[in-house]
This record gives structure tokens, C-alpha cells and sequence, in this order.
DNA sequence: CAAACTTTCTTGTATATACAATGGTGATTT
DNA sequence: AAATCACCATTGTATATACAAGAAAGTTTG
């Protein structure tokens, strides 16, 4: 336990009270190097660490021969969070509707086991759920479950809910992975989704944790032509 | 222009090859602050600099009293930075090769003079370069250029750098937007992009911006069977 | 033998200095 | 009036130095 803050984190603090009272506001160019000198107490090179940390976390953007300044306010991006199809289509004023095109238990195969920490063969839940919106289908969703820590799955409705509702109320989602692709479907998603002819589909697989147990695997495939992921967000410079 | 790449980032490249090589993997211990002094002739604060760098990268962990560690194997979220396709090719152990197709002084559209504020058929530059991996095309990649921002984008030579590295230099990246989708290609696309019959393509449409000035707007195409979008975060409550 | 101390290696903090490179301003020159 | 130049502020790179603090291994001492 250290009885004094060091000084290049008082100036860090300095800076971003400054920024939190609404002394600088976003674009604002906040105190240079130098000043931070005299106004903290410490040498250039401990007031530079504090703006070049806060530059690398980006709080700040730092230009050459001009200044440091406040960074524009962060953007959520929906690349970056796991959205509820659901919510999702509803917000955007439409209607959601759910087909069960099959459930069951399957034996894992061994990159499954693998992922679920499980012995291959051991049963995993396998379901297929069609969305749609406004009766026209939007997401395909083939996604594997990890037993140990959604034992229920199979009972779920998912009529009622959806998988992603379900899963986040018994293991809280900690980790994310997404892989994006393009590719051109197979025969039965190909019908599945409606696609007319040469459609190209983008999909998404998803593999998600929760305390650094997997709980599922996820395969959703998207027309390409009637879906779009966005995502908006400020860079962190390194 | 800079002749000679940086002392610290020779260091960077030092260490990251040595990873990238084997000879480091993942809960080994790198050379220490003093000794990359003597291995890459460079004095303790340049080596602490690279060191310091792999850290809030995550490539390292480092630990007072016991030294530098690989860390544990991370996805990168190349979703969530604008990477440099050049950069993240070669950390991949590939060779970057890129080829000017296009380059011109076009009439803005309505949207891109609202987008660049400035007058329709304003003149903005035009960029076609399409990069491979290995003499594999692997992006082609279409820009449009605020010439307020960056006027001297067409004297660039971008055999040697990227449009990525010229825009970032003469206005850093604040904010960014991308749109991702799956397109079956035109024909022009097609075929600078050797792609087999049939194949889909992932388009990611990517705006960036500079202090709320629309830098670039750009259209990059990839091969769906050969290019994948990854990302992988922890989700952040607060 | 075991505890305490010492040494050594490591990263962490802090400072001083020098020069480079960029952007803006203002004076000077053409 | 326009172009050029000199100057200044700012960030970027690089080095040298000093001391602090934690971890590990060896050495001394009780």
C-alpha cells in the first residue's frame, strides 16, 4: 500500500476532472505538455505518460505540433454487443415472429467437446430456430448448448423467448467471439431463408462464455441482401 | 518521409518476431528492459518504451521483479480497430503486395458532398488498390477522399504505403463506421478479385473521420472464402 | 536446520536534456 | 497582395541517470 498516488496518475486524475466537470468538453484541447508542467508540479516527461496513457485509453486525441484534445464521445457499436434479434426487430418497428424447425440432443462432436470441456459423444442440445420479420425470414439461428450450464435448454419455448434470453438468465455472457463471413448457402438454408437465386449470405458465428465456461455455439445466417451489421465506434490508439 | 523506422518500434519487431517465430510462446519470458539494451542497441527507456507498448497491447504481461511474459493467446478484434491491412497481413508471416488500379479526380455525388460538406461535383479524389497476400488478391479496395482533409493524396505512392497510413498521419482516426454485408459481386469486382464462380463476397463500407470531418468513405471488398471478420470482446457493464 | 540478511535482477517512477517534426503565426520580402 | 521566411508552441523520439519496490536466490547467522 502506497501512502501517495504516484504523480504521473495525479495529473491523469487532473486532466480528467477536468474533462468529467465539463471544464473541457469533447474537441476541447486540454492543458499541452509544458503546462501541465508548472499547473501539476512534475517534469514534462511524467505529464507527458499522463496524456499519452489517457491518448492510448482514448480519452484523448494527440496531433504533432498542435495539441491533445477531448475525443468524441464513444459510440456503442451492435457488432460489439450481443443484441436480441427480438428487441432488435421490434425496436425497429416491426414484428418478430419464431419458427422451431427442430430441437434435439446430439451426440458432440469433437471439436464441440472440446470447446465445452466435455467428452466427445457426450450429449449436446441442437436447436434451429427461424426468425422472421414481418413474415419474411431474417436469421437463421443453428446453435449448440453446452449441458452443464443450461441443463433446461430443451424445455425452453421459444415461441415465448429466445435462446439468447434464456442463456443470458442462467450464465451471465462474460465473452464473446465473432467470426463474420460470406458465404453462398447450402440447399436447405438457401429455402429456408427465401433466397432468390445467387443471394450471397452473410454469416455469423458466435461462440459465447460465461466465467470462462463456453455455453454455446451459435451459426447465424443472414440474407445478404436484406441484412446489414453496423457497428460505430472511436478508435484507441495503441 | 522517414527514412529509418523508429529505435522502439525495431524493438517492437524484435520481440513480436521472435513470438511470431516460435521461439516465444505463450508463458515465456521474453529478454528483459536490459537486456534488449545490449541486443538491440538501444538505451533502457527506448527498450522500456517497446516493452511498455506490447503490454497495453496485451502481447505481453509484465511483471515487477520477474520480467516479461507472453501472454496468453488473445483474439485480435480486428472489427473493433481499423488495422492496416499491410501490417496485419505481414504479422499473419505473409507477404503484402498491393497494385494501383485507379486513381483520379472525380465530380462529387450529392451523398458524398453532403457526407465531405462540400459542393456536389466538387472535385474529391478516387482510389481503386487492390492488395494481395502472397500474389493472392485478398481486398479490393475503393476509396473516396476528402480532398480538404488530405489534399495531397493523389502525390502519394501507395506501392509503398497504404492509404490507411497516409490518412491516419495527416488526420488521426477519431471515429469510424462500418456496414457489413454479403454481396454477390459485379462483374468487374469478380474478376480483379480472381474469385471462383459463384463465390459471395463481404463487403465492409467504412467512413472514418477526423475531429467531426468526414475523412474517407471506402468500399472494401473480400473474397468469402478467403477472408474472415473476427472480433472477440468482454462486455462491459457500467 | 531455519530464520534473517544480502545481493542481484527485474520492472516502476521521476527527472533533465537534447533534438526532430509538425502546425500556426506573424514579419519580411518580392 | 502573395509568397517566403523565421519563430514559437506542441508533440515525438532518444538517451542518461537515479532511486524505489518486488521477487528470487544465495549467504550469513542464530
Amino acid at each position: 500500500m502506497q501512502k501517495s498516488e504516484s504523480r504521473y496518475l495525479r495529473v491523469k486524475r487532473y486532466v480528467l476532472d477536468g474533462i468529467k466537470s465539463g471544464e473541457w468538453m469533447a474537441g476541447d484541447q486540454v492543458p499541452s505538455e509544458n503546462e501541465l508542467v508548472t499547473l501539476c508540479q512534475v517534469s514534462r516527461m511524467t505529464a507527458r505518460r499522463a496524456l499519452e496513457e489517457l491518448n492510448s485509453e482514448g480519452i484523448l486525441t494527440r496531433v504533432r505540433g498542435k495539441g491533445s484534445f477531448v475525443a468524441e464521445e464513444k459510440h456503442q457499436s451492435s457488432l460489439l454487443e450481443i443484441k436480441n434479434i427480438k428487441t432488435e426487430i421490434q425496436n425497429a418497428g416491426h414484428n418478430h415472429k419464431a419458427h422451431l424447425v427442430e430441437m434435439s440432443e446430439l451426440p458432440a462432436t469433437v471439436e464441440l467437446a472440446e470447446l465445452f470441456e466435455i467428452n466427445p459423444k457426450d450429449p449436446v442440445f441442437h436447436s434451429i430456430i427461424l426468425h422472421y420479420e414481418d413474415d419474411q425470414p431474417i436469421q437463421l439461428e443453428e446453435r449448440y448448448i453446452n449441458p452443464v450450464t443450461a441443463p433446461n435448454y430443451l424445455e425452453q419455448d421459444f415461441k415465448q423467448s429466445t435462446p439468447n434470453e434464456y442463456l443470458t438468465s442462467v450464465a451471465p455472457l462474460t465473452e464473446a467471439e465473432h467470426i463474420i463471413e460470406a458465404i453462398v448457402a447450402e440447399k436447405q438454408v438457401h429455402n429456408l431463408l427465401h433466397l432468390d437465386q445467387d443471394e450471397a449470405v452473410l454469416l455469423m458465428t458466435r461462440i459465447t462464455w460465461s466465467f470462462n465456461k463456453a455455453v454455446s455455439y451459435a451459426r447465424l445466417y443472414h440474407p445478404g441482401k436484406r441484412y446489414r451489421l453496423g457497428s460505430r465506434f472511436t478508435p484507441v490508439s495503441s
